[in-house]
DNA sequence: AAGGATAGCACAATCGTTTGCGCAAAACTT
DNA sequence: AAGTTTTGCGCAAACGATTGTGCTATCCTT
């Protein structure tokens, strides 16, 4: 049952050609005139024999595939996934589904995936980027309307919504040479994405003004990098840190890891602040404090734009102006530092 | 560029017809004994144009989609989350791409989510099902290859990759009768999904054994129901249990919250074990004490079924025996118990 | 009763690919 | 030189839907 049927199976049983059967069945029965009987035959049958549009010819022929491509650097990344949940959620109840790509933050994925989606007539792509040059993304813009959301690119005309980067590790670091502490090792993600960037630039900003004695480490928001950025930088002879700032979630567990390994007690021997929403710092030992990101509100806001410029293009309007936006985050104060 | 180029386009540049210029494209030019001179030429052409193959005529002309269908109850639960990174990543590998759709635990839902991946004409359908009885996934399957991974139906011949839940309850629960535990709280997720009802199998006869007081309660995989749970089996003049299995780590979380809230130390005033695997819980305070799955594993088998089936469609060959698989967890001993 | 208006529907092209079949020219046979 | 085989490619149908155009009854008008 189900996909068999089609609308050549509704108009054989009804003796209505195609044509007829497709206007009633899309709801266009009164615009082309369709009698009354015609139109109750019609949907009668194709009630009876359960019949489903072929989504694939409808969106070969219309060229509208009520499906959005979303792109992220990696599914594991709790972050990520928690983004993307989001985003599919408000998508679907629109009606729209989505095709979930991974680009391993590599450039050269990430274009096969978008040049996918582009095969794939999605109508419209959101993507957190792993390039580092806007380059592709305009080009892919030009076809299809593209947003990009947590990560955006330094001069670009494209739509993005992020974070306050700067602002939330500024906010952090502040926080810590407030607390005190004189030595504060930074573990940053990927170092070529700009969330990174205005994270490493707020961090330095803000130590800029103290004085204090500071490292930038690590090259990935993962937990690995976390423990072996801390592994090497706390064992030996190597310079000891009085706090350790994380980058994400994922590394802050990484070096959690390490510092209990190496039998120093996060949150009393070194302070601790991290980056990301993560319902598990609450109660994690001592519960962390950090910098929060209203991801419901940025993803709200991306898919949004991202529907707005498809409506202009449909209807031959041009694009609404550029929204580049930038929503300040949270600081959330907890005991670990 | 990109989208714009057919393999029309192609033929009136390279003066081919587009048949020709399709069997070069798609690599059947020795099948089709074509030229080695047309070959260079319209591949060369279609390089330099650009030319990518419109998937969706693709998939109308073959049937073959490239695409899985996974369909899981709520985006986010971080548990469905995790094990939905796994598989879409696995399939990444494979060249396929994934339709995510979320059923919010609703079996209407679902069965629209289902005729959606039907009318996209997905090659195949992973799915953690949502409904209490398999009808309409055994319709579905006999169209569209279809496995269930981590829930399944009593009797049904669909195939599914599960871990024990049984097994696993009936370990933690026994572990913490082993402590000494006198009165335990089970606080379970969605009641009619086959894992749950396992679970309070495995729970119920764990304790039938040894006689200890016991209750069981809740009704959803989430944090509020944790939360609410414990607040009202553990204030006023209730009854008192000195440890609580969680059903999932989400749950688990809201319980946690509850019992501090009441002034209860989780892991010394009330002994905590919990299911599911999530890299925070081992630096939660306490540590916490939980059954894990494979779920990578998992993953992988409901994949690989999957395939099995679908190549066999392909093939014209009656469809491989069912696979009915239940992989045995792990009890990972921490502080909280 | 002849003419125009309108209602009600079907024809056929189209979206971009794939593929069975067939046809012409070249090459080979005897 | 006539027949046979092979080479190299194009025609056209098909996948399932949408939609501009046009055709035929019926109806109204006078």
């Amino acid at each position: 049952m189900g996909q068999k049927n089609t609308l050549f199976t509704v108009s054989e049983q009804t003796g209505y050609s195609v044509s007829t059967v497709s206007r009633v069945l899309s709801g266009k029965a009164r615009k082309y005139r369709i009698s009354r009987e015609a139109e109750e035959k019609i949907t009668a049958e194709a009630e009876r024999l359960n019949y489903q549009p072929n989504l694939i010819a409808q969106t070969l022929r219309t060229q509208q595939s009520k499906t959005i491509g979303l792109l992220i650097p990696s599914v594991d990344n709790p972050f990520f996934a928690t983004l993307s949940g989001i985003i599919i959620g408000i998508l679907n109840a629109k009606g729209y589904h989505t095709l979930l790509a991974d680009s391993r933050e590599s450039g050269k994925d990430e274009v096969q995936e978008l040049r996918m989606f582009m095969s794939r007539s999605v109508d419209g792509i959101i993507c957190i980027p792993a390039s580092s040059t806007p380059e592709f993304h305009e080009q892919v813009s030009s076809q299809i309307p593209l947003v990009l959301i947590d990560r955006h690119f330094k001069s670009t005309s494209l739509s993005y919504v992020c974070t306050d980067n700067y602002a939330g590790a500024r906010m952090a670091t502040e926080y810590l040479l407030g607390k005190g502490y004189k030595s504060i090792l930074a573990i940053q993600g990927v170092p070529d994405s700009m969330p990174n960037r205005e994270r490493v630039r707020g961090f330095k900003d803000a130590i800029g003004v103290h004085g204090v004695a500071f490292s930038v480490v690590g090259d990935a928001f993962s937990v690995e990098n976390g423990k072996r950025e801390v592994l090497s930088a706390f064992s030996g002879a190597q310079k000891q840190f009085d706090a350790i700032f994380a980058f994400s979630s994922t590394i802050l567990l990484g070096a959690i890891d390490s510092l209990r390994r190496l039998g120093l007690r996060p949150g009393k021997d070194v302070g601790i602040i991290s980056y990301d929403n993560n319902g598990f710092l609450d109660f994690m030992d001592p519960a962390v404090t950090r910098v929060e990101q209203p991801l419901r509100e940025a993803g709200q806001i991306a898919v949004d734009t991202l529907f707005e410029i498809m409506d202009a293009r449909r209807a031959g309007r041009p694009d609404p102006p550029s929204r580049q936006i930038l929503i300040p985050p949270t600081l959330v104060v907890r005991g670990s530092c």
